[in-house]
DNA sequence: TAAACGATGGGATACGGTTTCCGTGAGGTG
DNA sequence: CACCTCACGGAAACCGTATCCCATCGTTTA
C-alpha cells in the first residue's frame, strides 16, 4: 500500500496510479491508451484491466498541455434562446462531434465588454476556433474590435469565424460564412410584387444591424426592378421579436392603414404582425398578405403557414466547422487571400399560404 | 534577443516570455495576474504593460493542471433545437457566467452510446458538474447507467445534476432539479374539467418518457377528483413534436370525433393539434378547446393564444447551477441524504384564450 | 557461435503555470 | 547603533501526459 495514495482515494486516478498497479511504466500506459506505438498483447490486457478497475480517464488538461488533446470550438452568441441560433449551433456541434471535437458555448447578451471577456476566455482555453454568430452592428468601432480579435486569435494559433454577418474589411485573418441575405429579400419582395402588392409594410429589423440592412436593400432593389416606387414611410425599424411585429402593425394600422402586405424581417416578427392584424379584424391572407424570413419551424406552424425565405442555418454551422477543420488539418497552402475565406450559401423562397393577391381597391 | 524565441514568434506567449521581457521572475508575473499576493505598484505596472504588449493570456490547461482553473459545467441534451432546452441552457449559462464559470454543451441525439462517450469526455475535461437535461426513459437499464455515471463523476470530484427528470433511486450521489410535472397536469386537466369538458383527447407524449407518464398521471388524477370516468381510448402516445399533434388529432377526428378538448403534452404538440383541427374545419376554441404544456414563447404567439402550464425552465437552469456551485464552495456539511439533493419547482396554469366551455351537445 | 537487428519497455524531460520555501534589503525599535 | 520584522523577489518543486532516446531481450544472419 503506497504512502501518498491511500486505499479510499478521492479524486481521480492518475496515469501513475494505473502504471503502478499494473506494474509497468507510465510510458507504457500512455502507449496502450493512445495506441500509436506497438505494444504487446499481454501488456495491453494488463493495462486495460487496471484502467477499467480504476475507472480511469486521462486528464484532458494535462494531455493538451503535453501536446495532444481534443480540439475545441467555441460558439459565441448574443442570445441562446433564438431559434436561428439553435440550428447553427446544431450544425456546428454536429460537425464537431463527427470529428471528435468539443464545443463550448458562451452568450454575450449584446454586451461588448462581455464579448471581449469571452474571446479572451476562449483564447485561454486554447480553442481551435471561435465562431461568432448572428448579425453584427455596423459601427466602425465594431469593425476594429473584430479585427483585433481576429489577429489576436490568429496569433495564438486559433481562428475567428463569422457566421451570418458580412466579412471584415481589409486583410484580417478570419473566415466568414454568410448567406445570400440581400438576394433572399429580393426574391421575397419580388414574390409579393408579382402577386400584385404595391403598398407593403416593411419591418426589416434594427437599422444598425447588418442583416436588417441587407434585407431592406434587397427589398428596395426588387421594388426598383418592378418599377414600383419605394415609400420610405412604410419602413419601420425595430428588434427582431414578436412584440415589435405586433406593435409596428398596430401603429401602421392607425397611420398608414392602406397596406396590403407585410414584409417582415423575421418569422417571429411576422408572427407578431399576424397577430396584430387579426386582433384588428383583418384576415390573413385574405385582407393582408404576410411574409417572413428565416424559415424556422414556427413558420410552418402558424396559421396560415408562412411564406418565407429559407436560410440554411444548420448547413452554415456545418460549413463553418468544416472550414476551420480543413484549415487546421491544413494542406498548408493559401492561408490568406480571398478564396476560401468568404463562403456564401444560397437562400430561397418557401411558398406557403400567407400570400394572396391584394383585394381590388377601386 | 533570445535564442529559443525569435522576434516574429508564432503561437502564444508564455508567462516566461512576459517575465523575461519585464525583467522579473515568473513568480512575480503570476502574482500580479492572480492578485493573491502583495506586489509593489511599480512591479504591477511593469508587468501589466508587457502583458498588454504581448497580448498575453494564461494557458487555461496549465493553470488547471497546477490546481487553479475556471470551473466548467457541461450541459448534455438530446436535441439542442428544443425550445425548452434553450431556456434551461440560458439559465445554466447565465448563472455560470455570473460566477465566472464556463459552460460546455454536448448533444446526445437520444443515443446511449453517445451519452456514455460524452460523460466520459466531460470527465476527462474535469468539469465541476454535468447537467443532464430533459425527460428520461423509464428503463431499468437506464437507471443503472445513470447511477454508474453519478458514482463515476462523484469519484472524480465532479457531480451529476438531473434536470427535468425524476431523481435516481437508491443512494446515488446526484442532484435532481425537477418541477411539479404531475401537479401541473392535474391543474391543467382540472381547468378543462371545470369548464365543463368531459370528452378530452389526451396526448401525453411517449409512453416510456417519464415526463409523459407524469403528465398522464396528473390528468388522470384530475378526472378522478372530478368524478369523471377516464377513457384510456382517448389517450394517444407519440413524440413531442408538431407532426405528432397533427396526426393524432387527424386520426382521432376519424375514430372518436366527439371530443371537445385536447390536452396536449407540449405546446408544440398543441400547435400541431390546433392546425389539424383547423384544417378539418373545427374552430378553436369555439368547437374544440386546446391546452398545452411548457409555456414556451410559441404558446402566446399562436392564434388563439394557448392556455398552458408554465414550467420555470430558465429558473431550473439557474437552480441547477446554484446547487452544484454551493456544493462546491461547500460548507462541507450534509453531502448525502435527502435534503438538498432533490429540488422541486412549482408549475402553474397560464390562462389565455384557447379554452371555452364545450358546446351543448344535447 | 558471434554479431547485427527488430520489437518492446523504461527513464527522463518538456508542456506552462502555481505555489512553497528562502533569501535579502529596507525600515522600525530598544 | 545593533537587532528584529516586514515586504517582496527568485529558485525550484510539482500538476498529469506524451514522447524522445536508450536499454534489453529474443531472433535472424553471416
Amino acid at each position: 500500500m503506497s504512502q501518498r495514495k491511500a486505499a479510499g482515494d478521492v479524486g481521480r486516478a492518475t496515469i501513475r496510479d494505473v502504471a503502478e498497479r499494473a506494474g509497468v511504466s507510465v510510458a507504457s500506459v500512455s502507449r496502450v491508451l493512445s495506441g500509436n506505438y506497438p505494444v504487446s498483447e499481454d501488456l495491453r490486457r494488463r493495462v486495460m484491466k487496471v484502467v477499467r478497475d480504476l475507472d480511469y480517464v486521462t486528464n484532458a488538461h494535462a494531455r493538451s498541455l503535453a501536446g495532444g488533446g481534443t480540439p475545441t470550438v467555441a460558439i459565441l452568441i448574443n442570445n441562446i434562446t433564438g431559434a436561428a441560433f439553435a440550428h447553427v449551433a446544431k450544425g456546428v456541434e454536429g460537425a464537431a462531434t463527427l470529428r471528435g471535437w468539443l464545443s463550448l458555448v458562451g452568450t454575450t447578451g449584446d454586451d461588448p465588454e462581455r464579448e471581449l471577456a469571452l474571446v479572451n476566455l476562449m483564447r485561454q482555453q486554447g480553442v481551435a476556433a471561435v465562431v461568432l454568430l448572428g448579425g453584427a452592428y455596423d459601427y466602425d468601432e465594431y469593425q476594429l474590435r473584430m479585427a483585433r480579435f481576429a489577429r489576436s486569435l490568429d496569433a495564438a494559433g486559433s481562428h475567428l469565424v463569422l457566421v451570418g454577418r458580412p466579412p471584415l474589411e481589409g486583410d484580417v485573418p478570419a473566415t466568414t460564412v454568410d448567406y445570400d441575405n440581400e438576394g433572399g429579400a429580393y426574391a421575397m419582395a419580388s414574390h409579393l410584387l408579382s402577386a400584385g402588392h404595391r403598398k407593403v409594410l416593411v419591418l426589416p429589423g434594427h437599422a444598425e444591424l447588418t442583416t436588417a440592412q441587407g434585407r431592406l436593400k434587397g427589398a428596395r432593389r426588387a421594388f426598383e426592378a418592378y418599377g414600383v416606387p419605394f415609400d420610405p414611410g412604410m419602413v419601420r425599424h425595430g428588434p427582431y421579436d414578436y412584440e415589435h411585429g405586433y406593435e409596428a402593425v398596430e401603429t401602421a394600422l392607425e397611420e398608414t392603414p392602406d397596406f396590403t402586405a407585410v414584409l417582415a424581417g423575421t418569422d417571429v416578427v411576422a408572427a407578431g404582425a399576424m397577430q396584430a392584424l387579426r386582433t384588428a379584424g383583418r384576415r390573413v391572407p385574405e385582407d393582408v398578405s404576410i411574409v417572413g424570413y428565416d424559415d424556422i419551424p414556427l413558420a410552418s406552424q402558424l396559421t396560415p403557414q408562412l411564406t418565407t425565405v429559407h436560410v440554411p442555418y444548420e448547413e452554415m454551422g456545418r460549413v463553418a466547422l468544416r472550414a476551420v477543420a480543413d484549415r487546421r488539418e491544413g494542406t498548408g497552402g493559401r492561408r490568406k487571400g480571398g478564396d476560401g475565406d468568404h463562403l456564401v450559401l444560397g437562400t430561397h423562397v418557401v411558398v406557403r399560404n400567407s400570400v394572396r393577391p391584394p383585394l381590388r381597391q377601386d
